[in-house]
DNA sequence: AGCTTTAGTGTAAGCGCTTAGATTAAGGAA
DNA sequence: TTCCTTAATCTAAGCGCTTACACTAAAGCT
């Protein structure tokens, strides 16, 4: 292995020199730089970075956790990983920017009391650290936090930095949309884990759309996990509870369990959506793909993974930084399973301002839940869904 | 923070002890470390990485890099990173088994040389290195693998490990099934781009079935680039070219391909496959859900990651270990876009070893390129295809 | 000429850990 | 008691780099 020292010996200088010439910003002779970059070539040296981060006590490393909530066999459960993936990929991006820093991924089983341990050890890896989701316990968030800086990705407003799609704009939109545009007045909740705050701002935006219309009422909610699987399992329920009658619309906390009530749904020849609505959220590939094509809410999840990685960034080099949550905006995805008339879908941007920030009041998010003003125009002409029912 | 040293003096032992009871496999005196092991957690004490790092020489982190050929804007075009996404997820999963290893990853866009400069550096921050696709320049590798160990993911066999999918094997299962059980024979091949290790096998098998099938014909080729636009512009291409008498069956390189190819039909009105056939490759899980669902050969994806990973983590416990090709086993996988009837796909292994091995010898993969003996049996009756045409 | 800058370079002290080898303590054997 | 073994612990030398500080030489001022 070549080493610092190696290339001083040879180049005929001390390794102060060797390592401002490989820094580039201090001042160097000409001639001296160019008399050990050439030595640098020839030997071949690249730093060790372990050295590095001892010596400037900073590993240029941040890591990435997101937490799967279970390991499923089935094929289709793979799509719950659709969205990390996609978060990833934004993290990704923004670390090329700035080519310092390298990415350390880790998956969490959750609650897997044993990965705690390893999440602790993980610190001593990293510069900072992004956890997906708000859904670690608060002690050991804590403790992470008073060793390395970090930033939540769709977590619960508290006392640190969290990076989150605005649920409560983009829940709202459709709902409103549902009944506004399409009459569907009855409508079914599939819910996400209590414990996500992203199920629970979402519940929330349905919930105060319903209120704020008199005639809508919630006919009733089913818990799911998020996944395909209980999705189906909602959308039996439904068959069973609600068989004589059908909800107008069945408004589902992510993508995945709406396809799995479309899944349901076709399986006992219920027309989607003839007979009932079907909504998901998130806007994960396939939803695309189904037919009927699935309205649901688009998350940027790229750009969340963005953010959140500038943000962990900035914090890192500057520490004193006030906590904060960034609510990205996000879009209503029309196709056909709301009632939308099929052919190329249409988006609508569900927020004004380009993004939404807000310092951390003890009183999270609710205050900016208020019921946007609804912007027709955005639909192209022939697309505006005709009131139905 | 807080450091071995400070736990040492808080403990009244010395630096050595804190690190026997911290590594646990000296021996220490029962007494002594429970004194150790009380400090250490009464302070929160984690050892730092980098210096751990730097003692040992050895870091404990592996780094996976993969390159994406174009980023593309299309939404539809992030399906070919799910190629990738499963793969990083049987790293992962390895990885998580032997925990004292983390994974640094790294995209790569293709032919940007300022990236090079990347890997190199990467190579500083790693202990070993998982390429993905043999798509990187031979002296480049050349330069990394004199640096640290290394594995190739779908790559050309050479003196270097490789671990791939069998894609002789696959593709003839697949075109076999296309000749012989639906009498497909004059086919149409959409070619992946020239310097990828996987589009060359499959362009082989095919052409090694036709060449033993009497009658049967490649009538023509399109040289696609992987993406689904690609895949559209053959699809139109074929409308131009043969029109008049469409192929019996389009024989794609690839899933996402094929994808366009059956879009660019859907537009133009052919009936796929009362028309003509489509297949893919790889069995990305989008085509599952099109209409007509494709056929494809399955690559166990995830596998992939897994073994490429098992076998980068051996060569670093022993860095002498002779370098070898590890060919993983594919599926056949029976969709309706073949012509097979529409209902609960089937699959066919296609391989019956479980994993064949095979040391490098310069002439590469072809030496097992028989066309395998068939297996009926494996269909289940109901939907044994019937022979058409 | 003598003094002060300034540019360029070198010296050497860490960074926090591991570990070979030295040292000490504690038994056992003679 | 003395010597030898073995177990437990300590000392201190690295690991490869960065960087504060020291130093030298040359240039610019009085």
């Amino acid at each position: 292995m070549v080493t610092l020292y190696d290339v001083a010996r040879i180049a005929g200088v001390s390794t102060a020199t060797v390592s401002r010439v490989v820094h580039g910003q201090d001042r160097v002779r000409e001639s001296t730089r160019a008399r050990v970059q050439e030595v640098i070539e020839q030997l071949g040296y690249i730093p060790d970075s372990a050295a590095q981060s001892l010596s400037r006590r900073r590993k240029d490393v941040i890591g990435l956790i997101y937490v799967v909530r279970e390991e499923k066999q089935n094929d289709i459960e793979n799509m719950s990983l659709l969205y990390w993936d996609e978060i990833l990929r934004g993290v990704e991006g923004r670390i090329q920017d700035d080519h310092r820093w390298s990415l350390l991924i880790t998956s969490l089983r959750a609650k897997d009391e044993r990965d705690y341990s390893r999440m602790l050890s993980l610190t001593g890896k990293v510069d900072g650290l992004l956890i997906g989701e708000g859904t670690l316990p608060q002690p050991l968030l804590d403790r992470l936090m008073e060793r390395v800086p970090m930033v939540i990705i769709a977590g619960n407003p508290g006392q640190i930095d969290v990076v989150k799609a605005d649920n409560m704009q983009g829940g709202t939109a459709l709902v409103t949309h549902l009944i506004e545009d399409h009459g569907r007045q009855r409508l079914f909740h599939v819910d996400g884990p209590p414990y996500v705050p992203d199920a629970r701002e979402r519940r929330l935006a349905l919930e105060q759309v319903v209120k704020a219309h008199p005639g809508s009422a919630l006919i009733g909610s089913y818990r799911g996990n998020f996944s395909v699987l209980s999705g189906e399992e909602a959308g039996d329920s439904i068959l069973v509870t609600h068989g004589e009658q059908l909800p107008d619309a069945v408004v589902c906390a992510n993508d995945q369990m709406a396809i799995g009530v479309l899944q349901a749904f076709a399986r006992a020849g219920v027309r989607v959506p003839a007979q009932v609505a079907v909504t998901g959220f998130d806007d994960i590939y396939p939803g695309s793909l189904y037919e009927p094509s699935l309205t649901t809410v688009h998350q940027p999840m790229r750009l969340l993974g963005d953010r959140a990685c500038g943000r962990l960034l900035d914090r890192i080099a500057s520490p004193a930084l006030r906590p904060r949550v960034e609510s990205l905006p996000t879009e209503l995805v029309l196709r056909s399973s709301c009632g939308c008339p099929p052919g190329p879908e249409s988006r609508r941007p569900v927020v004004k301002q380009p993004v939404v920030k807000q310092p951390v009041v003890q009183a999270p998010v609710v205050k900016q839940a208020a019921v946007p003003a609804r912007n027709p125009a955005v639909l192209a002409a022939g697309q505006r869904p005709a009131a139905e029912g």
